[in-house]
RNA sequence: GUGGGUAUGGCGCAGUUGGCUAGCGCGCCAGAUUGUGGCUCUGGAGGCCGAGGGUUCGAGUCCCUCUACCCACC
């Protein structure tokens, strides 16, 4: 069933085809950050569908604390819950190993949390992470690593790798055991690894090639974007990328800018989710071709411009940059919703020229023509 | 009309027994934010301290007059 359709390739940017059991999913892709089943900023399933949104993420950790992922089961899994028959992929709650810094304790077994929402202590190991995601019975789960610090110390970095190994063959097991079982949601669930190493090339390699060796269905660059350079971020792309196999998906995890996509789909990922488009939607940022705007300021006040001309979103479609300034300082729920929806469909339709662009074997000079676009502000 | 109270940046307030370039919250103006806590953080602008006079080396602080507003009583 499940398939990775290599269709072009152009330099080392890679275009696909991913059949899952939820769909098909175009590559390279951004998957719409929904971390407790929706995307912040009021949007619904169909408000997705409208903006071109393929695969939409959500999170382990946070549907594992609310509403709780026996629950999510119960009421026929997280596509039947949310009402969204596309794929799903959710993280592992990994992340917050490390965003919850401080909240945590590391052991071989696992990670000790306390609840960001009633402080309840709460334990999750691979088998805890795998089991949960079953539970959701997202399309893609990903496994439980550590995002270590991009400022570890190489010490920590390798024994924190080689613990986050050690994780990967026991989610690997446990998944296989979930996806054969008669109650599973969805028994065809796939698992994606995680390439950790900070930002040591060595590190990084190692790990690689012993994650490519395990023969998961996909593969992810996780630990980027957290404090290092985008220069060590590509130059990280470049080291792990050639060691990852050509025939499965690649992922770099939380990633990124316009501009940080552009780049790393130069170098072969397929697959990109981060915060940005809908967290400064929320913000009141919002992305258009000629740079990024902040609808809070003041020059927009008499602006009865789009937030960009000719943009065929809904938000574009209707509505005004002055009105929309308007509604984000009386603080009303559809300032933000009218952001996001814009930014979301910017993303959605920037990777569709992406993969226009390498159909076209054009990507180089796309992304020049683009990248030129967004430095007034991107 | 009488008695009491209050006047400090757009709004709400602090300002100790008079003592260096008058502070705070909100708001305003900008900037951060990368596998999301609708949060948070960082900068910045803006005040002849109601008006006038006096005491003092020195007054937002003390005294006098006036003005405006608030409360009570007539």
């Amino acid at each position: 069933m499940t398939e990775y359709k290599l269709l072009t390739c152009d330099g080392s940017a890679k275009r696909a085809q991913y059949n899952t059991v939820h769909g098909t999913i175009q590559t390279p892709v951004f998957m719409n950050v929904g971390t407790a089943a929706a995307i912040k900023g009021a949007l619904s399933t169909e408000d997705l569908e409208r903006i071109g949104c393929q695969v939409e993420l959500s999170n382990t950790y946070h549907l594992h604390v609310r509403p709780g992922d026996e629950i999510v089961k119960k009421l026929g899994g997280i596509h039947k819950f949310m009402n969204w028959n596309r794929p799903v992929l959710t993280d592992s709650g990994g992340f917050q190993v490390f965003s919850l810094a401080g909240l945590r304790k590391i052991k071989e077994e696992g990670v000790t949390f306390n609840s960001h929402i009633d402080g309840r202590k709460i334990f999750m190991g691979p088998e805890e992470s795998m089991t949960i995601q079953s539970n959701l019975g997202s399309t893609i789960a990903m496994a439980f690593d550590e995002c270590a610090p991009a400022l570890a110390d190489k010490k920590y970095v390798t024994n924190s790798v080689d613990r986050t190994t050690r994780w990967l063959e026991r989610c690997k097991k446990k998944i296989n055991e979930l996806n054969s079982l008669d109650d599973t949601v969805n028994k065809e669930q796939l698992l994606f690894g995680i390439n950790q190493g900070a930002i040591y090339a060595d590190i990084r390699k190692e790990h690689a090639k012993k994650i490519t060796d395990m023969d998961l269905d996909g593969y992810a660059i996780g630990g980027l974007a957290v404090g290092e350079t985008h220069e060590q971020m590509y130059e990280i792309i470049e080291t792990v990328v050639p060691y990852l196999p050509k025939d499965k998906p690649t992922y770099l995890m939380g990633v990124g800018t316009p501009a940080n996509i552009l780049e790393a789909v130069e170098r072969g990922i397929d697959f990109f989710d981060c915060v940005y488009p809908s967290r400064n939607g929320r913000h009141g940022h919002v992305y258009t071709n000629l740079g990024k705007l902040n609808l809070f300021n003041q020059r927009y006040e008499l602006d009865d411009r789009p937030i960009e001309e000719g943009c065929k979103c809904p938000t574009c479609k209707r509505y005004s940059r002055a009105y929309i300034r308007h509604l984000l300082k009386a603080k009303e729920m559809l300032g933000m919703r009218l952001c996001v929806l814009h930014n979301l469909y910017f993303y959605n339709t920037m990777m569709e020229e992406i993969r226009d662009a390498i159909d076209r074997h054009d990507f180089a000079e796309y992304k020049r023509n683009k990248l030129d676009g967004l430095s007034h502000g991107c």
